[in-house]
DNA sequence: GTCTATACATCGATAGAC
DNA sequence: GTCTATCGATGTATAGAC
């Protein structure tokens, strides 16, 4: 196999200039929302004609695959320090996800919720969201929550106080100084359980009245 | 005070026009995504000229508002038979939602998500957004669950699994099918710190290692 | 190769005839 | 109340200057 081509001045330079133009477009997102600004609104601001992004996009989704993978690169680059147990991985883990959303509503609404009508992120692109998602639970694998659906059940717990948090009082912290005792809740459910593990698999049809 | 005015029959087609054209406008959004669609779409369907809606939506905006209110609606509509413990009225609650939701993810969109860039629900709509909230929490508020706090918990936590499920696997239930689980876990942890109240109002500064 | 100038189909919205 | 015609703006595309 042939190593990494060696880039030249001429790629390097466009690499920049694609670099400048997603850092505009994030900062013209944050300013008017996801979707709520246009190619000549972004050519504008850079002091471009529209058209010359074609040179360096192929269009407006594939701008939007760019900023859907360095956002996927900004959250795989978190680091999660080790931790002594469990709980505190939990809390590490959702402490992360937590801050890296609501530091950035729109990027956590391009990576989390995809609600752009027609966009769909890239293979390559969506191999990077499934890297970062595998890196931020790691920690709490490693000390043996390795069910699936035990890994499910904390994303979507977690999920939903950012959720709630950015929809209804972005800004705030009505539903993420929350997190805390959620990781608590979450943690004792799933020690108990462990030293219970009949009723893991407990089924979900409904009780019936007498 | 007047009563309500006597709607005479000029008023009656109007607003049964405007029922069929958002009849029309679901449909479409269900089809193409809530905003992947256009006025002369919408018109086409309904065999109008594209301005003769504006005869009865003053812009997109407010035909975006009039979805919203008659989403809400849809979700006041619910009912919430009788529970007898704090458990089974979460339950009641979190299994309306989760439906209502997972029924029509666009509408879920528009009520709970609200992406779409410069719309903003009208103060009547909103009106009616939180009478659907109060009454969806009533169950749980009538056996003790009356602080805010606690009620967002749930209604985070409950969130949560519905937004993994509509985002990463939408028409799938990999999510949903915790929500008794995730029910029965608040549950014991609200109960659990009903017993030692101290305990509740923990702070949320970092545990320091050793 | 990179940019400008220009064009095209379509968007939400408005004006005015009937 | 519905139509046709049309507005400015948008995403997209191409031709051609430098």
């Amino acid at each position: 196999m042939l190593g990494e081509p060696v880039p030249d001045w001429r790629s390097l330079r466009r690499e920049a200039a694609r670099s400048d133009i997603l850092r505009a477009a994030s900062a013209l997102a944050r300013e008017k929302g996801l979707t709520g600004w246009t190619l000549r609104d972004l050519a504008r601001r850079l002091g471009l004609a529209a058209p010359s992004l074609y040179s360096y996009f192929a269009s407006k989704d594939d701008l939007f695959d760019a900023l859907f993978a360095q956002g996927s690169r900004e959250f795989l680059a978190l680091e999660y320090p080790p931790s002594r147990d469990l709980r505190e991985a939990m809390l590490v883990s959702a402490r992360a996800y937590v801050r890296f959303s609501c530091d950035d509503p729109v990027r956590y609404q391009l990576l989390f919720q995809r609600t752009i009508p027609g966009f769909t992120p890239s293979a390559g692109s969506w191999a990077l969201a499934q890297q970062a998602y595998d890196k931020s639970l790691a920690g709490l694998i490693a000390f043996g929550l390795t069910e699936q659906r035990d890994l499910d059940l904390v994303t979507g717990v977690v999920s939903g106080l950012v959720a709630q948090q950015l929809a209804n009082e972005p800004g705030g912290d009505r539903w993420t100084r929350l997190l805390e005792e959620t990781v608590d809740l979450l943690h004792e459910h799933l020690v108990r359980r462990r030293r219970r593990p009949n009723r893991s698999a407990r089924g979900t049809s409904e009780r019936r009245p007498a």
